[in-house]
DNA sequence: CACGGTCGCTGACCTTAGTCAGCGACCGGT
DNA sequence: ACCGGTCGCTGACTAAGGTCAGCGACCGTG
């Protein structure tokens, strides 16, 4: 059984399916695209720049999507106080109401959808949904670098440190992160974090160890996310993003504890070193030419 | 976990993929409409009208997607030598080679999709898929009167009596079906077929014993398509059938091999009677009031 | 404070998808 | 030979999605 093919299959069988599911859409007398960025929005608000990102509009088409949403009553549409060129969308409650609304009737449809199927098979629908979402996500994940202070990355950084801290025999104190995370941008280093539709689930650093030499560091993958060859595609990634900022060699330390890790390390390719430096939570330490 | 609940969230996280897997047909300078025709001719030609029904789409728009690919010189579209009205499709062999031109690309974007997966997870994947789309389509499937001389009918009639012919001990001999179909059409017949796109997986007659009385005949389900509660979906169906053409009440036969279909009528509410036919294949025999 | 670059907005424009009414050709039944 | 109905086609129209160039406001850097 080719994936490929069955893909193909797939989509095209469920290209059909798609008119049932968008049909809840229709009688809002708003056409999809308004209907998209109003789910876009989320409830904490989002900038223009990243929603046109993430949904991958021209810049004036939503400009004019998004003014329609704000003629209904259903957005704001705000200057960014810290920078004054962006904009924030933030829901109004009307459009926190309408969103509700829709969310309620796309299930309704769904649930007409799989009506008539017994709980069993709808259970069995569900998994199978689930399994193949999660291996296309992964599939389809993008690696982006970001501002280690930005609240994607803080975000990130905090499980991180987190997970440090419930796995290391005696804790973990990341210390003054913030100073610690200043090396890791541009020049010299760098920040990239792994996410699907804006959700980040993975992260890594590049910082400067010496003009020819990088060190990899922050790499984590969420434990919902793992087992899913992610760790060996971000290392990838912070290997092109080091050879990309001149290092020629990329050197990383970790803990004895994180198993995983160090066998992923070494089927990269990665050798083991002396100790380079005097991280008080590291136990083993690698290098491997770029 | 609520499968419409889990519908939902992977149509919304499917729409995104689609543009992955619908960007091959962008370089072919043709829209999706006409793509969407020339996958839906297939080998041996089909009708205009069963082409429009089966996609769904207006007849003047499907009119103006053949003439755009009768102008590509992929398709001809020539009279129906049995109906002067209708028309007939066929695939030139540029067409064919066409249309696998986009095959091998659409399968080769699908390859780029999953290709970041290792050998194991894209078997997940497909196995994933394949789960889904069964699920879905059996959700899905649609019931259509039909007559039983069409094609589509006499695919399934043949099935169902190799696998009649199988099973028995001493075989099976369906006689002189030609004939004997003929009763299963208004009035006071009717035969459906079930099937998901245009793929009939099902089938099943109601035919006149009096007044009062139809029987129900030729009741068949794929057996890749079994214990998917299609049956009683589709006695169902037939049961619907019969009222609509006046009978109060059903009568069918059986074979005692048919333990699934015994406990199947058991279940939807038929009661054991005494022979009412002289059928040589019949042993056990049912009645329901509708 | 000048400059290159980014951001969102606007107007003009285009393609695609789809709808609808009406028409002539043709079929089956009477 | 007629009649109701079907089939495919045509012209006219609309909505939706999307693209592009240009503009003014604003940012960070030198």
């Amino acid at each position: 059984m080719d994936a490929a093919v069955v893909m193909r299959k797939f989509n095209r069988f469920y290209a059909r399916c798609i008119g049932v599911l968008v049909e809840p859409h229709l009688d809002t007398g708003r056409p999809l695209g308004p209907s998209r960025v109003l789910f876009e929005v989320g409830p904490d608000g989002v900038r223009v720049a990243d929603m046109r990102r993430r949904l991958g509009l021209d810049s004036g088409y939503l400009s004019r999507l998004l003014r329609r949403l704000q003629h209904e009553g259903l957005v704001t549409v705000t200057p960014d106080p810290t920078d004054g060129r962006q904009r924030v969308v933030h829901l109004t409650p009307a459009g926190r109401h309408e969103r509700h609304h829709l969310d309620r009737k796309s299930e309704e449809s769904g649930r007409r959808l799989v009506g008539s199927l017994s709980e069993r098979r709808q259970t069995e629908l569900a998994t199978a949904l689930t399994t193949a979402e999660r291996l296309l996500r992964a599939a389809t994940v993008d690696v982006d670098i970001v501002d280690p202070r930005s609240p994607q990355a803080r975000s990130a950084l905090a499980q991180y440190f987190g997970e440090l801290d419930d796995r290391f025999p005696n804790g973990f104190d990341p210390g003054d992160d913030g100073a610690a995370s200043t090396v890791l941008r541009a020049p010299g280093g760098a920040f990239v974090i792994m996410h699907s539709d804006g959700v980040a689930f993975g992260c890594g650093g590049v910082q400067r160890i010496d003009e020819v030499t990088g060190e990899i560091k922050r790499m984590w993958i969420s434990p919902d996310w793992r087992r899913l060859g992610l760790g060996a595609r971000l290392l990838t990634g912070l290997e092109n993003t080091a050879r990309e900022l001149g290092y020629t060699c990329v050197v990383l330390d970790t803990n004895a504890t994180l198993v995983e890790a160090i066998a992923m390390y070494e089927r990269a390719g990665y050798r083991p070193i002396e100790r380079y430096n005097d991280n008080p939570y590291a136990q083993r330490w690698f290098t491997k030419d770029l």
